[in-house]
DNA sequence: ATTGAAAGTGAAAGTGATTGTCAGTATCAT
DNA sequence: ATGATACTGACAATCACTTTCACTTTCAAT
C-alpha cells in the first residue's frame, strides 16, 4: 500500500471516529509511514521533532495508538523496555528473530508453525485469539565465523 | 525434585557464591518452593507476610533473583503487567497458552514446533538462544458453550 | 563465646516507559 | 465567523521494579 493510501486511510479513521486533523497527527503519520523499520515511539518522536520542535512526546505516543486503533500499527513489545511499532496495513502475519548481540531484527512467516499453534490450542480446549513468537539468538554476523544460508528474508529493525 | 532438595541447592548456590543463608531467604525460598503455580513477586510477598511480617517486598524480589540465578526459577512475562515466577528444577521446557478472559495459564510442549523453530533460525542464519510462545485466547470455560477434548495439561497459574 | 569484615535488610527514594490531568488552542460543521 | 468539541504540550502520576542508605545479621577466624 502506498504511504498516500495509508495517510488517506488514517484520515479516514479521524473522520469517522468523530476526531479531528490536525497539522501534529499529519506530521506524525506522515513520518511514521515514511520508515520501514520497527520503531519506538521515542525514535518516532525524534524524527518528527527535527521537522517541527513544537511536536510533544505525548502526542506522538497519542497518535501511534490512534494509528493502531485504525489497524494501521502494531505494537511489539520484545524483551523488556520500549515498545516497538510497525505498519501493520496490507503486510501479512509474520513473527520476528531477534539478534541478542546487535538487535537485529528478522521478519518470518511459517505455516507449518502456525497450523501446529491451532492443533495444540484445540487439544487444549482453546480457541486462539492472538499469539507470540518471538526467536531470540545470535546472527550470523554477531558470531565470530561465517556459515549458513537463508531465505527471503527482511531485514527490519531501528530503536 | 523435592522441596528439600530445592532448599538444599539453593543454600548451595549461596555457599558458592559467598553469600549469607539468612531468615528471610529461607523464609521466602520455602515458600516458593511450596507453590507450584506462576506466581508473582506480590503475591509471593502476601504468602510470606502472613509468617514473617517484618519481611520487604523488596527483598522478596531479591531473592527471587537470586532463585533465578541458582537456575531455580524462571521469570515469564505474560503480556503487560507484573512477572510471574514459576520453578525451573527439573522440568523440562514448556510454553504457554493463556486465557485472555480468566487469566487460566496451562503450559503444553511440542516437540514439531521446537524442531520448525530451529529449522526457521538455520535458514535465516541464526542460533537460538532462547524463545518465546505464547498462544492467548478464550478457554473451554470461558466461552459460552462447552466442547472439545484435552490431553496431558497442567493448569497452573495464580496473580 | 566473641569479634568484625562483609553481606543483607527494610524503608524510602528513584527509574523509565507510558498514561492522565488540565488550562489554553485548534478544528470544522453550521 | 463562531462555538461546541476535540487537541495539545507541559507536567504530574502510575506501575513494577531497582537503588540507596543507615542500620543489622551472618559466619569464619579467633
Ligand atoms: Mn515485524
Ligand atoms: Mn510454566
Ligand atoms: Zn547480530
Ligand atoms: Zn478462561
Amino acid at each position: 500500500m502506498a504511504m498516500q493510501k495509508k495517510q488517506q486511510n488514517f484520515r479516514q479513521h479521524l473522520v469517522r471516529s468523530g476526531l479531528k486533523a490536525t497539522r501534529q497527527r499529519e506530521l506524525i503519520a506522515r513520518a511514521f509511514f515514511a520508515t520501514n523499520t520497527h520503531i519506538s515511539a521515542e525514535a518516532l518522536y525524534r524524527r518528527v521533532s527535527g521537522r517541527d520542535r513544537r511536536i510533544g512526546l505525548v502526542t506522538v505516543y497519542r497518535t501511534l495508538k490512534l494509528l493502531k486503533e485504525a489497524g494501521l500499527a502494531h505494537e511489539r513489545q520484545f524483551g523488556e523496555g520500549r515498545a516497538l511499532f510497525e505498519h501493520a496495513s496490507s503486510e501479512r502475519h509474520h513473527d520476528h528473530m531477534i539478534c541478542t548481540h546487535c538487535g537485529k531484527i528478522v521478519e518470518f512467516e511459517n505455516c507449518e508453525i502456525e497450523a501446529l499453534q491451532e492443533e495444540v490450542a484445540r487439544k487444549l480446549g482453546f480457541t486462539i485469539q492472538y499469539h507470540k513468537l518471538e526467536l531470540y539468538g545470535r546472527c550470523k554476523e554477531c558470531r565470530a565465523d561465517a556459515s549458513g544460508g537463508t531465505g527471503r528474508i527482511r531485514v527490519v529493525g531501528a530503536r
